[in-house]
DNA sequence: ACTATATTGTTTGTATCACAAACTAATTTC
DNA sequence: GAAATTAGTTTGTGATACAAACAATATAGT
């Protein structure tokens, strides 16, 4: 029943509701402050993350990161501005653009997420193997909770 | 090695900072949700979450929530302006004010309590007890070692 | 006490982010 | 081939965040 404030709290007696929340902004804290490193916000490297594995047209970008398509069209542009992601037309839609890293934003995209990986790991200096292992498997159940709850 | 981007992962091969990282996306995702239904952002409802136990200076609530001061200005002056908090004059210091909820931001901060609860619990229910009780050990542990390292 | 310094909070100016509604251009459907 | 749909952009609005400059009060140093 505590604290969707992620300082400043004490760790023992800590709700399973609190302990999630609050990692939760440790979380992004994280993330926010490697982004800042780079100049990135938080929804530019979901953005390159996305990136890493395809080249979405600008509506499954959209529908990917759970925003309206007119918000889209600035990111990408901020994005574009900045030399990290290039629009490509679409071979089958003459309306359609596709969106891909560029070679300075893939440099971006392996710097951030060296960081990211390192960072995070670091944070689970105070775990045993086992308990690394017990963390993957109840986060995934967590997610698989989730991701039922949205069908 | 793989996303910071929340949606549309495999579940199976997580390594653990992806299942960090999903985690913390999924209970964003549902603190914007909660707070949209009350028309308060994510930062709206931490400033409440402080507010519950605490009613501090404009300082220690940019120190809190890792803002600039002049942020904090904004942020109290569009809560105000709702109704959900007021400044009190200081009475150690004719510069300062403290900042607490209102009756009516009382009444938001339990009802959106009882909603963060209830859906991150219900987040939850895949996991049976003795998983849970090990979710929140592991959580301090997490919380415990950013903790030091922010030392 | 008095000046110099520091602190508290606001203002101003800039940029990002997000949305909704209106719009254009291309594509489907019938 | 006209009507309806879809892909993206534009426009306008508001929230969020920062940094630098500022006013008012407080604290230190002498």
């Amino acid at each position: 029943m505590t604290s969707y404030d992620d300082s400043f709290n004490n760790l023992d007696d800590l709700s399973i509701v609190d302990a999630l929340v609050q990692v939760s902004f440790l979380i992004q804290n994280i993330l926010a402050k490697i982004g800042a490193e780079h100049d990135l916000s938080v929804i530019q490297i979901r953005l390159l993350g996305i990136l890493r594995d395809r080249e979405p047209s600008m509506q499954q970008l959209a529908r990917h990161l759970g925003l309206d398509k007119s918000s889209i069209t600035g990111l990408v542009d901020r994005a574009e501005r900045r030399g990290l992601v290039e629009r490509t037309v679409s071979s089958s839609d003459r309306r359609g653009f596709n969106v891909r890293a560029t070679a300075v934003g893939w440099q971006i995209i392996h710097e951030v997420g060296e960081q990211i990986e390192h960072q995070i790991t670091a944070m689970t200096v105070g775990l045993t193997e086992s308990e690394r292992t017990q963390t993957i498997v109840l986060a995934g159940k967590i997610l698989a909770a989730a991701a039922g709850a949205n069908r």
